[in-house]
DNA sequence: GATGCTAATGTGAACGCTAACATCTAGGCA
DNA sequence: TGCCTAGATGTTAGCGTTCACATTAGCATC
């Protein structure tokens, strides 16, 4: 026979029940010392493996914990996954991600439906379209959700990367440095990091007593900064926040060739830092968030709330301005 | 009762057996068409979903695919990845991933024991150390693997970039160009493209009839790049090719600051095309992968072993030179 | 030495599904 | 009419665990 050991077999060798050797496998449980010494080598000279399948069967649970995720190389996206596999782990958990493009509902519902087919003890949703969450409510009945959140709903475990704030302190250190004409370019509508950026870059405007410039509708790619350059050099604005730093890249290079220069005449801040951003010339002025604290944070909550704790908790990772050379200090 | 409809409560609601359920399940079998009517009506009345514990059990398959891949934020692996999920999902299989340090063989092991753990039915390598292949073969008795390979090693199923032709693309275009004083920054050592890359720059330089200068080890990330700029500066080369993107941007801002003209003064190539790569000042001259493309054959070949055809196949996919404006043509 | 207690171990059933085989039904043909 | 065939449907068993409970062993107490 080739079949696999089973826990019977493991049984037989070690010469006890496979009641026995399961209380093993599930360490606690009260087993002799000696007893559990001869499971254990059982086990080994068997090569046994427990058979997952029959577990989950049983126990009505899969330990693996579904992440519906953007599908774009974005590098914030991938970073936070990762940090979540590693936290998953150290918790027993397998955290596994579908890629969904964030433009499509459809995509969206067939990336949750597939988690539920696979049988995701929970979820965590990275893909932070506003309608994300109205597809994903009824199709889960019962499963935790915890989500990547922007909004203020309440009744959701949520981890919120405070892009209201991160937005402000762009554009705060924007005026700090003298600049009164500011240009917002957005990302694409319907996301919460959209919505949040635009909130904290005009409030900040507001609150210094400016009048902000009507903001441009951009996107989360390169190009978008890129195809805007020359609409934008016609304005007066001296310093732009872009909604991310691809579209900065883009906006730098567009501008680049127009011979604008920057940062004397056009002052620019992204968002995100990516790796690249401080090697780019000038050097990108941006806001950084901690991806990885926003991974653990994810899969700790979720954890907990699978242990039966229902305390519904909102959390908050505050993202910080990071200062390099695309912005010009202006006297007032 | 509130637990989930099951097979039985199916085929009770419907009015026949659980098996005539379980065949509309499966497709395939022959059921008359009205009888197939009223399971399926059952089904949606009762919200069933089946069990995959239950059916992986008795099946002994899982219908998922591990996906050991590289942790760092690289745009080609996760590009990949993407396209593998969606292949999988198309033939009705799960592609799951964990990342791994792809420096620390614990951690490749790590991850190799943890698909072993959740039962994949196969596993595609992306991890593409030359060490992942040797503990991966011991550890997936008879799981069938795939790997992205670089190497010519036989007995796998592989889809193989060809790193080689690729480095002598950028090469002979730089010779081309006029230059003959050529650099090659490497990547890390270990890596299958590392070495690809190498013997591609050099058999390159060795066909045109110029000895190539000493290569320079690098690594994956634009702060070797950065920090390499002053030794190269110093050196007489008037053109390096970069074994990535990332090194190449670090190197022309390291260049920049020390006033180095890119590429008047030195040119470069980098390797990948990361999507910001064109909007770089100058915009880089690079070598594109279709990673898409990569991550569908990937699952395709792997679907196919697992189909039971096991004639081992191996196929390449040819990177593709993409002329920006890093380079400058000499007068030779 | 019988009694009672607790820690250690064993037994049987159940989880929800599919595989293999068994049975039924309808229609064609002698 | 009765028999045969094949297509449609039903029955039984078993996958490898864990759960709930039953039993045994070991020891102190009276």
């Amino acid at each position: 026979m080739d079949r696999p050991a089973n826990i019977y077999d493991v049984a037989k060798h070690a010469g006890v029940s496979h009641q026995t050797v399961s209380r093993v496998l599930n360490e606690s449980e009260r087993v002799a010392g000696k007893t559990r010494e001869k499971v254990e080598q059982a086990i080994t000279e068997l090569g046994y493996q427990r058979n997952n399948a029959a577990r989950s069967l049983v126990t009505s649970q899969t330990r693996m914990i579904g992440v519906v995720i953007t599908n774009t190389g974005f590098f914030g996206p991938n970073s936070t996954m990762r940090a979540m596999e590693e936290q998953a782990r150290a918790n027993g958990y397998f955290a596994i991600s579908v890629s969904v493009d964030p433009e499509s509902p459809e995509s969206i519902e067939a990336g949750i439906r597939q988690m539920k087919d696979l049988g995701v003890d929970a979820l965590v949703m990275i893909a932070p379209q506003i309608v994300s969450l109205e597809i994903a409510r009824p199709l889960l009945g019962g499963v935790p959700i915890v989500i990547l959140d922007f909004s203020q709903e309440a009744g959701l475990f949520s981890v919120t990367i405070d892009d209201y704030q991160g937005a402000k302190k762009a554009t705060r250190y924007l005026v700090e440095s003298g600049h009164k004409n500011l240009l917002h370019i957005t990302g694409p509508a319907g996301w919460f990091e959209t919505d949040a950026r635009i909130r904290g870059f005009e409030d900040a405007c507001t609150e210094a007593g400016i009048e902000p410039m009507n903001a441009i509708q951009g996107s989360w790619e390169s190009e978008t900064g890129y195809r805007l350059a020359s609409q934008i050099s016609k304005t007066e604005a001296t310093a732009v926040f872009c909604a991310n730093d691809q579209l900065a890249i883009g906006l730098m290079r567009g501008l680049h060739e127009l011979g604008v220069a920057i940062p004397n005449e056009i002052s620019i801040v992204g968002y995100d830092d990516l790796p690249e951003s401080r090697y780019l010339t000038p050097p990108l002025t941006t806001i950084r968030q901690d991806f990885e604290q926003l991974g653990k944070r994810l899969i700790t909550l979720l954890l907990e709330e699978l242990a039966g704790d229902t305390t519904v908790r909102r959390e908050t990772i505050e993202p910080e301005l990071v200062i390099r050379g695309s912005v010009s200090q202006r006297l007032s």
